[in-house]
RNA sequence: GCCCUGGUGGUGUAGGGGCUAUCAUGCGGGCCUGUCGAGCCCGCGACUCGGGUUCAAAUCCCGGCCAGGGCGCCA
C-alpha cells in the first residue's frame, strides 16, 4: 500500500520552490495539507515544516494512472513528489508543481483529531491531547521555531561575553530550601527531590573560579497553581557571575533581552508575521523602579498594596496599566526575598534583589547575593532553617567565595513575550500543569 | 485549594422537560479543468459519568470527573 523512501532524496522544500526554479525537476516531502479535487483538475496542498507548496495535476497533461492515483490521497498523509516547477501566476506563490510521481510514504487514518486547515479552531486541552498534529498548523510551530531561535541568541550572546555553560543535578537531596513545594521521588532506598532551581549549585560554581556561568535548563515546582502563566516543569535561563554586584547583572540581562529579542525580530520574520507579531527591540536601559515607588504607583490605581508584600496579581496588573514593554523592580524589602539575597549595606530592611518584568508578567528575578558565610547562616536562621542542612553548600563560602550575582530567567515566560501567546502552555511542547501529565 | 462558567457528532457550536436535536467544518458518495476558506447535490455522525425528581431528563436537582476564566499558592 504504501512505499518506501529506497533512493528518494528531497532536493527542496517548499520555501525554496520559487518561480526561477521554472521547468527544473525537484523533489519534495511532506504532508497533504488539503485537497481541491476539480474533476478535471486536482489541487494538492503539501505542507513542509517551512510552509506550503500547490501540487496541480491536470487530467490532460499527466497520464490516466498518475491522476486516478493522486484522487486516492488522503488528508495528512506523507508523500514524496517528484515532479517539475512550473512558474503560474495563477498558483499561490507564483509557483506549482507538475507531479511526474509520487510515492505514498504513510497513510493517515481518517477523521483527524482536529483540523491542521485551522478552519474551526480546538480548544486547548483538544489540541494538546493530539499535539504533534497541532504541531504541524504553522501558527503553532512559529511559536516554537521563535522560541528555539531565542534559546539559540541567549547562547551566542553569553557565549561571547565569556559565560561557560554548566549542567547542575536535578535529583537533589534537600527539601530545606525553603518556598516552593518539591516534587518527591524515590531515590534507591532514599527520598530525593526533583530540583527547584539550580541556585545553590550556581553559586557553588562561584567558589570553583569559573567566575561567569550559566545553565538552560528544566526547573519542577510542586505548587497546584492553575494558572496561564505558570508550569509545574518549565526552562530557566540562569546566569551567576563573580566581581559582580545586581547592577551589573541587570545591566547584562537587559543586553541579553534586547539583543535576544532583535536577533528574533530579525531571523523569524514569517514567524512572527504569521502570529501576526510587531516585535519592538526595547532600548536599553531598562526603566529601574524601586519598590517603594511601585507600591505607591499601585496604590495610585485604586489597588491596594502594603509596603512590605509581595505583588499580588491585581497590583501586578495595575503595574502592567502604567508601564509599556521592560522594567526593573529593584529596592525589594529583605524579607520577602530569599535568604540568599544581600540586604542593602545602608539600610538593610531593602535588598540587593530585582525582578524584570514585561508588562504585568514577571519574567526574571535576581541579586547580588550573600557571600560572607557569616552573614548567609544567620540571613538562614532568620528564615527558619536550619544551616545544618545546607553543610555542603555553606562549605564553598568559607575558602573563598568571592562576591557575585545572577539571575533567572523563565524560557518560557519569555517566550509569550516575544510571541504574544497568553497562555503558558502554548509554549512549551508537551507542557506539565496541575493535571496533565500526558503525552 | 477557592470562586464563577461550562461539558451536545472527529472538531467547533446552537438549543434547553415530550417534537426527525441546529449550524459550520469534517468524513463517505456524485458532478465539475485554475482551486487558493473552491462550489453544487446526496448521505454519515453527538447530548460527560453516577444517582435523584418526573408519566417523561440532553434539559431540573445532588455528587464525581474534566475543561475554560479569575484568584490564591509560587526563593
Amino acid at each position: 500500500m504504501t512505499d518506501l523512501l529506497t533512493n528518494c532524496k528531497r532536493t527542496q522544500y517548499s520555501k525554496e520552490i520559487t518561480p526561477d526554479l521554472n521547468g527544473k525537476e525537484i523533489t519534495i516531502m511532506g504532508w497533504i495539507h488539503e485537497m481541491r479535487d476539480l474533476g478535471g483538475i486536482i489541487f494538492v496542498l503539501l505542507r513542509d515544516r517551512d510552509g506550503l507548496i500547490q501540487i496541480t495535476a491536470p487530467s490532460k497533461k499527466i497520464s490516466p494512472e498518475l491522476f486516478a492515483d493522486i484522487r486516492k490521497l488522503k488528508k495528512e498523509s506523507v508523500l514524496a513528489v517528484k515532479g517539475m516547477v512550473q512558474e503560474s501566476p495563477k498558483a499561490p506563490g507564483g509557483v506549482e508543481i507538475i507531479p511526474l510521481e509520487f510515492k505514498l510514504l504513510n497513510e493517515s487514518k481518517l477523521p483527524l483529531p482536529l483540523d491542521t486547515t485551522e478552519k474551526v479552531r480546538a480548544e486547548i486541552d483538544t489540541r494538546l491531547d493530539s499535539r504533534f498534529l497541532d504541531l504541524r498548523k504553522h501558527s503553532v510551530s512559529a511559536i516554537f521555531k521563535i522560541k528555539s531561535r531565542m534559546l539559540h541568541s541567549v547562547r551566542v550572546f553569553l557565549e561571547k561575553n565569556g559565560f561557560i555553560e554548566i549542567n547542575t543535578p536535578k535529583l537533589v537531596a534537600s527539601a530545606t530550601e525553603g518556598g516552593t513545594e518539591l516534587f518527591p521521588i524515590t531515590y534507591f532506598e532514599r527520598e530525593a527531590f526533583l530540583g527547584q532551581s539550580p541556585q545553590l549549585y550556581k553559586q557553588m560554581m562561584m567558589a570553583s573560579g569559573f567566575d561567569q556561568v550559566y545553565e538552560i535548563a528544566p526547573i519542577f515546582r510542586a505548587e497546584e497553581h492553575d494558572t496561564m502563566r505558570h508550569l509545574n516543569e518549565a526552562i530557566s535561563i540562569d546566569l551567576e557571575a563573580s566581581f559582580c554586584d545586581h547592577e551589573d547583572v541587570m545591566e547584562i540581562l537587559e543586553n541579553l533581552v534586547s539583543t535576544a529579542i532583535s536577533d528574533v525580530s530579525e531571523h523569524c520574520k514569517d514567524e512572527l508575521k504569521t502570529l501576526n507579531v510587531d516585535l519592538k527591540i526595547p532600548k536599553t536601559p531598562f526603566e529601574r523602579i524601586d519598590y517603594d515607588d511601585v507600591v505607591d504607583m499601585v496604590n495610585s490605581q485604586g489597588v491596594l498594596l502594603t509596603h512590605g508584600e509581595d505583588l499580588s496579581r491585581a497590583a501586578e496588573k495595575a503595574m502592567g496599566q502604567l508601564m509599556e514593554g521592560y522594567y526593573f523592580i529593584t529596592g525589594w524589602p529583605t524579607d520577602i526575598k530569599p535568604f540568599y539575597v544581600m540586604p542593602n549595606k545602608d539600610d538593610p530592611k531593602k535588598s540587593c534583589a530585582f525582578d524584570l518584568m514585561y508588562k504585568d508578567l514577571e519574567i526574571s528575578s535576581g541579586a547580588m547575593r550573600v557571600h560572607q558565610h557569616d552573614l548567609l547562616v544567620e540571613r538562614m536562621k532568620k528564615k527558619g532553617l536550619n544551616p545544618d542542612s545546607f553543610n555542603r553548600y555553606l562549605a564553598a563560602f568559607e575558602y573563598g567565595m568571592p562576591p557575585h550575582a545572577g539571575w533567572g530567567l523563565g524560557a518560557e515566560r519569555f517566550t509569550m513575550c516575544l510571541t504574544g501567546v497568553k497562555n503558558i502552555r502554548e509554549t512549551v511542547l508537551f507542557p506539565r500543569d496541575r493535571r496533565r501529565l500526558t503525552p
